[in-house]
RNA sequence: GCGGCUAUGGUGAAGUUGGUCAACACACUGGAUUGUGGCUCCAGCACUCGUGGGUUCGAGUCCCACUAGUCGCCCCA
């Protein structure tokens, strides 16, 4: 029997672990000076949380893992969004906190998809949302965060694409143009399409299969129908990036896979052509509706998503310089019948804060030389019987000279000599 | 859910038209060298080629199924 990690899923070896922590922490930092909280809610939920009413997106409807308890049904959540806002509204913090309330999550979703570069059944995302206000100053602001994390892990191969759904009324005047545009075409598009056409029409603009019919391209622009109300607010989004120096693209084709978004929607993507099919770093958009919709009051929010493997993936492919874990500054070696000097010495060091390792099990000089060698220590010392005796220890400098020091002033000694690391 | 490609040790891999011991390199372990290492030299390191069937006198090499990886479609971060 071979056992291993299901399909979609895999480790993250220590080998691989400074990279997130380099992110994770330049991600702590930057909310930070956006002065947005954390929140964690749970790994699964009441099934209904993510399936909603009239929703037509595939990760709704096909791609979750979901499983019965009993009488309940419950899902492991497939974005950050649903669980964010369901507590937001369970704990009514909309009377308890300012708003808007700004919330940040880090942490793995799950999708029964069909595993790709770039996608993983179990993935991590960090994302945040903005609920309880509504301004294109808001709008621009939100995108700007997530640029910031772009850019602190030195990506530069993207680019900003954006659009705007406009509000409930220019999207039901456009909802009713393009039903009417497409209604002769209806038999040409593809079943997906044809299933759009009824749950959400603006999807078919998206399509992949249908979209060098000549019925898309004489489509209507969801541009033509925005009112003036919904015409200004985007605008003044598109004057805020330019004023942040963000550069930007409108994508009229844009109009996200999930159906909650309202007013602007976003979406940044890696413009490298070794991104593979999943270029997307973080999406996302504003919700009108969203926050109401599990008991809460009618207020907006805005929020968007980062795939956190992808974004460390493209920071690899840009050649980001993680910070890396610290490295050991001394490696204590035993020769002999040493007792339990070396755990005592390197404990000594340890509480004195440095980095230090030292050989636990009998074994060759050789051998413990090697090790020394591998962990990357500045400073070997080295412990005998005579040592032992004295209350002493030899200690190897980078330049392979030796000096006796006394055990009780090594660590200090260490220290002086700029042991502890950089 | 659909399609292409791939699958040999800890790693990178070689394996000819199916026919001896499954190369080579790195890594690792031990020794030369049990009070001083990173060089060198020597030795060891795949009862077996993703799993399960089949064809054959004979299969790592051919066929089928499954599993996994990978890339693409769909979808999406």
């Amino acid at each position: 029997m071979n056992y291993q990690t299901p399909r979609g899923t895999y480790d993250i070896l220590p080998e691989e672990i400074a990279a997130w922590h380099d992110a994770e922490e330049k991600i702590r930092r930057i909310t930070e000076l956006y002065r947005y909280r954390e929140i964690r809610t749970p790994y699964f939920e009441d099934t209904k949380v993510f399936k909603r009413e009239n929703d037509s997106s595939d990760m709704v409807n096909k791609e979750m893992y979901t499983f019965a308890m009993g009488q309940e049904s419950y899902t492991l959540r497939p974005e950050g969004t649903a669980g964010v806002i369901r507590a937001f509204d369970q704990h009514k913090l909309y009377g308890a906190m300012e708003l808007p309330a700004r919330f940040w999550y880090l942490g793995a979703m799950f999708r029964h998809e069909r595993p790709q570069k770039g996608r993983q059944r179990q993935f991590t995302q960090f994302g945040i949302e903005n609920i309880g206000a509504k301004s294109p100053e808001l709008d621009a602001e939100t995108i700007a965060l997530g640029y910031d994390i772009v850019k602190a892990m030195d990506i530069s191969s993207v680019k900003v694409l954006i659009n705007t759904l406009g509000d409930d009324e220019s999207r039901a005047a456009y909802r009713e143009a393009l039903k009417q545009h497409f209604a002769p075409y209806l038999s040409e598009l593809c079943g997906d399409c044809q299933r759009r056409y009824e749950q959400n029409p603006l999807r078919i603009l998206d399509c992949k299969v249908d979209h060098d019919k000549d019925c898309m391209k004489t489509a209507p622009k969801l541009s033509e129908y925005l009112n003036e109300e919904s015409r200004a607010y985007f605008d003044q989004v598109l004057r805020c990036l330019d004023e942040l120096g963000i550069p930007y693209e409108i994508d009229e084709r844009l109009v996200r896979g999930l159906d909650y978004y309202t007013h602007t929607v976003f979406e940044v993507v890696s413009t490298r052509p070794d991104s593979g099919a999943q270029a997307t770093v973080f999406a996302g958009g504003r919700y009108d509706h969203f926050v109401s919709y599990y008991g809460g009051p009618d207020l907006s929010g805005i929020g968007f998503a980062i795939g956190m493997e992808r974004l460390i993936a493209l920071a690899k492919e840009e050649g980001h310089a993680f910070k890396e874990e610290p490295a050991c500054a001394a490696y204590v070696i035993g020769l002999g019948q040493v007792g339990s000097t070396v755990l005592k010495t390197v404990q000594d060091l340890r509480r004195a804060g440095i980095v230090a390792e030292g050989n636990m099990v009998p074994r060759s000089l050789k051998a413990q030389f090697k090790s020394a060698d591998r962990s990357g220590a500045k400073f070997t010392v080295i412990i005998g019987e005579d040592e032992v005796r004295n209350g002493t220890c030899n200690v190897k400098l980078p330049d392979r000279s030796q000096v006796s020091v006394s055990l009780r002033e090594l660590p200090a000694y260490i220290k002086e000599q700029g042991g502890n690391n950089e």
